[in-house]
DNA sequence: ACTTTTAGTGTGTATATGCACACAAAGCTC
DNA sequence: GAGCTTTGTGTGCATATACACACTAAAAGT
């Protein structure tokens, strides 16, 4: 075992690196009543207005039922709004005006906190960051 | 909004990273019924035995009441034994055979993620990623 | 000695994550 | 049209994450 370096440990480092990410932008979103996963969430919505629940969890590469949840949530705090599909199956979604008017607060304290890590990293190396962690997001 | 290019949000490609990295080391984890994070702390303790609560915290990068629990899961399997210091507020751990025995078990199959990790991204590609994240985790 | 500050720890609550499973509707096969 | 498969969805459970808060003991200040 002692031949073995964990400080290379992929997992490790990728998490704590979403953890210090998370972190930074936790602070700002805050401040508006939002958590980062939220604000990833009305901004897809945003983008992909009347996507179901299944291609929302695709853009975000994330776990279906995650996303499920994390969508009732903001369901609940009335920021968006669902509409069943002819179906009766599919959901799709949208933001309501409430959740127009916090994702344009949020825009703000989102450009800073990008602004924040290219500023730590160097423009270059942010870019490449971006690079490494969608290669890794492919894995 | 739309001159906001969502596509370089450092959250968002963090947590895709994370998510992506940490289900592919779950698979393997799981086989021995393990999780990442409990292979994490487990590595830790292993490495920095008699350590404290906020010491492995501190080496984790992870909030320290996320540890504590982390730890208690551990510790209710048996694989870790705590010990009070002496002036009774600080507690250190341990593994136990059982743990050594099921980190022992767990090595090869890091290995294997570590390598095809190795493989998706290529070596250069590879050292550079880790390098990338440790410089997100100093954010 | 008493008070205050500091350091270390743990709990309550809310959110996030995903596997296993179950359910429901549509389409396909015969 | 009865049965099977496919597709889309939601729940139960376990784990992970961290902020706000509370508790306890040592240390420091007066």
């Amino acid at each position: 075992m002692e031949e073995d370096d964990f400080s290379l440990c992929v997992l490790d480092n990728a998490r704590k690196a979403a953890r210090a990410v998370s972190r930074h932008y936790d602070k700002l979103a805050r401040r508006i009543g939002m958590t980062p996963g939220q604000f990833s969430v009305l901004v897809t919505i945003h983008k992909y207005a009347d996507a179901t629940t299944a291609e929302l969890a695709e853009r975000l590469s994330m776990d279906r039922t995650t996303l499920v949840r994390n969508v009732a949530l903001v369901e609940r705090k009335g920021l968006v709004a669902s509409q069943l599909v002819q179906d009766g199956r599919s959901k799709q979604y949208r933001l309501s005006p409430k959740g127009e008017e916090l994702l344009n607060k949020a825009l703000p304290l989102w450009r800073r906190a990008q602004a924040d890590v290219k500023n730590h990293l160097g423009s270059d190396e942010f870019l490449r960051a971006i690079d490494t962690l969608k290669r890794l997001s492919e894995l």
